[in-house]
DNA sequence: CCGAACCTACTGATCACTCGTTAAGCAGGC
DNA sequence: GCCTGCTTAACGAGTGATCAGTAGGTTCGG
């Protein structure tokens, strides 16, 4: 390994900068090309002429085409997983609160970042077997939040739901979904399509108030 | 168009026959071979060699590498359709007894056929324009049809949800992802798998007895 | 009952091209 | 003179697709 990996380097390029070489033009080309023809059917050749770069230029910062999607998927997991603890840690103990902003979080998350959400779903397996043990360990944290507010719930009683793990697989794929029919320009809005969300959510556990 | 497709021609091959040479192998190695890398990440050399065919002999039953990937997709979104037509026919006109055959079909059909299901919902996307626009009739009737159950539901009163779209949205993403988790090795029967789900499409559209 | 014609189901070789990756060099700034 | 951020040029392997050829069988006129 002759070129040193750049890409979970620190940044050196101060936020708001005019973006035109390096880096983040490469983090949103792949962004693109990943998202529009899958991790196999991209040529890192499109990526690096997308970000107005020679295909070297792309070495010089990512060391391989499976560094640029795991550097990817990383960061996106990395987002989610944040903004979900501190949605929670805003929520209190009340499993009922601790849901609806679970359900807020993800929604929000699929709409804002729909693109690496569906590069996230979709290109997963894609990941070598190292990058993908590393980021499975994120995975199960998202996994165990869901886990922990359902079964809290059921346990106090205030959810009644026969099967949690069945609930928790409903909602989470229900939430996931989103990104893949969500239609930023139509006229259902984040706040609406949240509070739907939730009110499935809260079904689907059968919440008793 | 020198060689003749074969793919969807009179099979002339007899049902039990020692299954062999040709068609069939083909379509499970292109099977196995796309559910485990993906369409652009499988060759047609590997697909031939699962098979136990030459290269040229795939060219042979199918004109194109994209041609193996519609006919498997096709006839899985039909065999999945079919058996949705066929559940509700046997099911009478009563929105909640409907419900309950459209979802245990669909839990079925993606328990028996998890690995079709695993490509038909991945592999979409790298379907050419042609054959996506044709097969989008398809995915679009099943959609209709639980968009149907739902809204009759809905009208008749025994289904009290305020957005049956996005209920519908919920139930269908639920189901299909149990294509991705399934484990048929798992303590987890089909009977009882269509109970759980049968439940929460239930909890989903607010079903009131 | 022979042989020419025709069919199915392949094989082997090869085409033109794209792929991810690398080596070597160089302009500009500190 | 060394570092950053590239450039041009190439490498070998692998890609989807094509084509001429052929073994083994069936059909059919005479």
């Amino acid at each position: 390994m002759s070129t040193p990996d750049r890409s979970v380097a620190d940044l050196r390029v101060a936020p708001g900068v005019p973006r035109g070489g390096g880096r983040d033009a490469l983090t949103g080309a792949a962004r693109e090309i990943f998202a529009e023809r899958g991790y196999h059917g991209a040529s890192i050749r499109d990526i690096a002429r997308r970000a107005g770069l020679s295909l070297s230029a792309l070495y010089y910062w990512h060391p391989s085409k499976q560094s640029l999607l795991a550097a990817l998927i990383e960061e996106s997991a990395q987002a989610f997983f944040r903004m979900c603890e501190i949605a929670l840690a805003e929520a209190g103990d009340d499993p009922t609160e601790r849901l609806r902003a679970m359900v807020a979080a993800t929604v929000e998350f699929r709409v804002r970042h729909r693109v690496e959400s569906n590069i996230g779903a979709r290109e997963w397996r894609n990941l070598e077997p190292a990058n993908r043990e590393r980021l499975d360990g994120l995975r199960r944290s998202a996994t165990l939040l869901w886990a922990g507010i359902v079964d809290e719930g059921v346990a106090r009683g205030v959810f009644c739901c026969e099967h949690p793990d069945d609930a928790r697989r409903a909602i989470e794929a229900a939430c996931n979904a989103i990104a893949q029919w969500y239609d930023p320009r139509g006229e259902l809005g984040l706040p609406d399509l949240v509070a739907r969300y939730t009110a499935i959510a809260l079904r689907i556990v059968d919440h008793r108030p």
